[in-house]
DNA sequence: AATTGACTTGAATACGTATTCTTACATGCT
DNA sequence: AGCATGTAAGAATACGTATTCAAGTCAATT
């Protein structure tokens, strides 16, 4: 049973050697004789040592660690971005510090403090409203920042987002292929760039048609505002035959109230396509038509940027988008030849 | 514009103190004068002081960190958890490093060596099989454990569950009084407490009345290996007419193989229960009458426990069992009279 | 008025490591 | 042999803070 606190100064003693080529074993890129690295790895291993990493980071400035800020995690996007995020960055060498940020911009200077106390590397923000004070803060302290999913007006910041206005754009198409002619669309939060892009996309492929939305309703990325709005769009005269939902999340809401509640048939009387191709979507209980957002390539690019900015490699932020393919399924009617 | 490096020592200069008298007004329980705070304060603020946590944490010998260990997201239960934990021990001082443990015994040594070089002051264990190397190693080297929603037979863990034996008895119970005679148990992995408490509280259920179960397969908390037990079951002659699947995520997947690739009813033809009622539960796609277990409470419980420890105020390990209502929806038959 | 005591502040030190600077030593060359 | 050269390990120091200890101030007590 190795004592409470073992220190190197303990090791060297044991191994009768000094503190700093103790140091030097554990630290990669030292040279050291190789009989003294014997005998340290081997004192070390009896006593059980660990070097400790706080008294590491204190002197090299660099705490390895990443502030992860992420607003909720019901929409499985996130949590399965997450995890993907804690392997590739552990990889790397760094670890994840995770803050939940209630979206209130008073919890926004907490949550700053909290993190720059704590001498994060840099910050990745998933799923937070894009609070212009916090980003702005952040960058003034001079911390590698990047958004994941989320855009920024602020051309100094970093993010990876799908390409979302694309995105869009080519649903617009894919329905408009398939004959519809009464298109709406229940947008996610217009308040966040990832809402705001993918309906500007779908609204130009109308456009380039000639053709217009049925309606637009803002489903605000919740599931009860979306279900909310598919009762509203067939309370109306004149009802959708396809409906465009700003993620997946949503869509399944939707898909609910339209074949529980509604009692119609998906895709025969409606199609639903979706957006994020979350695992969920292949469940038979929703075989989701939707546009994927390749979560894997998004997350290596957020953690090759970020480590590049940490690093000094990076020529500046970069805004870096990510392009998915529609996956088809059977929510939504396929045209003719769509390849 | 702060510069890059605020210390103690410039505040200290600027505000013609010492930098103890910095220290002591950012610590918490100390006596400074009314005028020196105000000083040192008006004096940091202008600089964009911030203390930092490393070093303190170096003294202290307190990181107010907590790591924890989890093996994978996709069971939404365990978002749930892991959002409601990070909210809890942020109120308390605390803050989350996220480890994720490919729950292979190889990986054991490195996260471990990890978490422990972070110097966390606790260890909370969700979703991770109970590698008894692990468990005995962290237990040596004296950091708090504690283990969420898993138990131990080892009585020095501390561990939170919900109480998985007393739930499974409830099931059977309500299966029997519902008037079903051919019982079927897809399990939670048994080679998980969670898994086990369940299938042989369930068992005993049935056997008080003096029944047997129908079939019992080992669905291994994967909603692929759950499916294939559903086809399985009713590839047989006898076909089960009540299945207690051993959580909900499992128990989606059941109900999407008897309604939709067999054909049957529920509860209709099969009456499904499940465990865990995460958000999902309630949706109208699945309205899964299932066994709640309280992830409030429950994380609750474990933050409490485990900042006991932490703080030397604890008697022990403890294992702690919390009970949860059996949530009534429509995928299983209800009993005449059952409250 | 002198002494005790409480209270506030500064000086010195410790936490555990990485790094710079020195020194010792072996090696290769002319 | 004598000198330059390179290498490896130890001594000293730095990182930014909290804490112990000593010193100083001032009010209160006798």
């Amino acid at each position: 049973m190795p004592s409470l606190k073992v220190t190197a100064q303990d090791v060297a003693r044991a191994a009768g050697v000094s503190q700093p080529t103790v140091s030097r074993v554990f630290t990669p890129g030292n040279k050291v004789s190789k009989g003294m690295e014997e005998k340290v790895r081997a004192a070390a291993d009896a006593l059980g040592y660990r070097p400790n990493t706080l008294a590491r980071s204190l002197i090299t400035g660099q705490s390895m660690t990443i502030g992860l800020i992420v607003a909720y995690l019901d929409n499985p996007f996130y949590t399965e971005a997450l995890e993907r995020l804690s392997l590739t960055l552990k990889e790397r060498g760094y670890n994840i510090m995770i803050f939940m940020a209630a979206n209130q911009a008073a919890d926004v200077d907490h949550v700053v403090n909290d993190l720059l106390s704590h001498q994060v590397d840099g910050i990745i923000m998933a799923s937070v409203s894009t609070s212009s004070a916090l980003t702005e803060r952040l960058l003034d302290e001079g911390v590698p920042l990047i958004l994941f999913n989320r855009g920024h007006a602020n051309a100094q910041l970093s993010s990876v987002t799908s390409a979302n206005f694309d995105g869009g754009h080519r649903v617009a198409e894919f329905l408009l292929a398939g004959g519809h002619g009464r298109i709406a669309h229940i947008s996610g939060w217009q308040g966040a760039s990832t809402g705001l892009d993918r309906a500007e996309g779908f609204m130009a492929g109308l456009k380039a048609a000639g053709q217009k939305p049925l309606a637009m309703v803002d489903g605000l990325f919740s599931r009860k505002a979306a279900a909310e709005a598919a009762r509203t769009l067939f309370a109306q005269d004149t009802t959708p035959d396809a409906i465009f939902v700003g993620n997946d999340h949503m869509a399944f809401a939707v898909l609910e109230v339209l074949r529980g509640e509604l009692g119609l048939s998906v895709p025969g009387d409606v199609s639903v396509v979706g957006y994020d191709d979350v695992a969920m979507a292949a469940w038979p209980s929703f075989e989701l038509t939707t546009v994927r957002q390749p979560a894997n390539r998004m997350v290596e690019a957020v953690v090759n940027q970020l480590i590049d900015q940490i690093e000094g490699r990076a020529n500046g932020p970069k805004q870096i988008e990510i392009n998915g393919p529609l996956i088809l399924r059977s929510s939504a009617h396929v045209p003719e030849g769509w390849s």
